[in-house]
DNA sequence: GTAAAATTATCGACCAGTAGGTAGTTATTT
DNA sequence: AAATAACTACCTACTGGTCGATAATTTTAC
């Protein structure tokens, strides 16, 4: 892993417990074995780093989760997927999903970031819409906004009271 | 207002829109007129302060609920009552709810914050649970914490998107 | 094939600004 | 006299960011 991925990865660690504040370039640089100033050479501000990051999760939480129609194809429930994929967030990693707490305090945000941030909401509700469409919902738009919703709540209540029971609850 | 309502006042605006980092004594300070050393005479510490201002939240909250027996009688859902405060809390205010991001944020909140934020979740779960319970509903639990799931879930997205159409959508 | 030039990745030293917090003092009110 | 509510002045720690320097590597030019 380079040094630029260990600071995306350090600092993904720190935002997902504690939103944007919650991490310095001393403390990222520390964590990967650099100085400071050296942070700055791969990414130029804190804003570049914070968008970066929240582009790649976006990325790679798509990815995980493939085509709402190829999931159909091989018998499985893509909305179930969807699910498993914050389950994993919040019961293996033990974190809250990165832009679900980027996006409670997007009014705050460096522009950049914030816009990485609605990226990520607006291909998950695409995705969702996709998906409740192949399983027949007749109103997919509304299936969509309210899972994602559901979900990101559910996490977030579930790591306030430190209970992974009321996820479980709320999602069954 | 005293100088110590002004100051809460102040704290609660900042950290609806950027959590617990987004507000320091000396912007809380110069925002009411007073040093910041001064805000040290009303809340020793910053803990304090969210802790206070987390408690006080949790209490105006619960009471601008009312009873779930007593709406009923009245002739009102008390689930449409409590999906109204949200909208009012992201509509008129224009801001998330306040628990709601510091419960984002739980991991890296003093004890003292974060035991008051607990709070607003079990208090708010009790109270939709009779709520569910009077509107007959077979899992007043279950319902509960969907209820307060989906409304934190949908506040946050429609604050990040910046259109209130999605909680509509999603509380529809 | 090699010398020169450019690129990559790091460093130490430093900056101005801000953070939460403390000590001791002063004025006002009870 | 005592409690309340403010003040000035200061502390240490940390923030994001900049500067010029330095090796090591890679690319380009002759």
């Amino acid at each position: 892993m380079s040094k630029k991925e260990a600071l995306l990865k350090a600092a993904e660690n720190k935002v997902r417990l504690g939103g944007y504040s919650n991490f310095s370039f001393r403390e990222l640089a520390c964590e990967v074995g650099i100085k400071s100033a050296s942070v700055h050479y791969h990414f130029p501000t804190k804003a570049d780093l914070g968008a970066e990051l929240a582009h790649q999760y976006t990325d790679s939480f798509l990815a995980a989760l493939g085509e709402p129609s190829e999931l159909k194809a091989s018998g499985k429930n893509p909305i179930d997927v969807y699910t498993q994929l914050f389950r994993r967030a919040l019961v293996t990693d033990k974190k809250m999903c990165l832009c679900g707490l980027l996006g409670a305090e997007s009014d705050s945000l460096p522009d950049k970031v914030r816009l990485e941030v609605k990226r990520f909401f607006n291909q998950n509700l695409t995705w969702l819409s996709a998906a409740h469409l192949t399983n027949g919902e007749p109103n997919p738009a509304q299936a969509a906004i309210q899972t994602v919703s559901l979900l990101e709540g559910a996490m977030m209540i579930s790591k306030t009271l430190d209970d992974n029971s009321y996820f479980e609850l709320a999602t069954q």
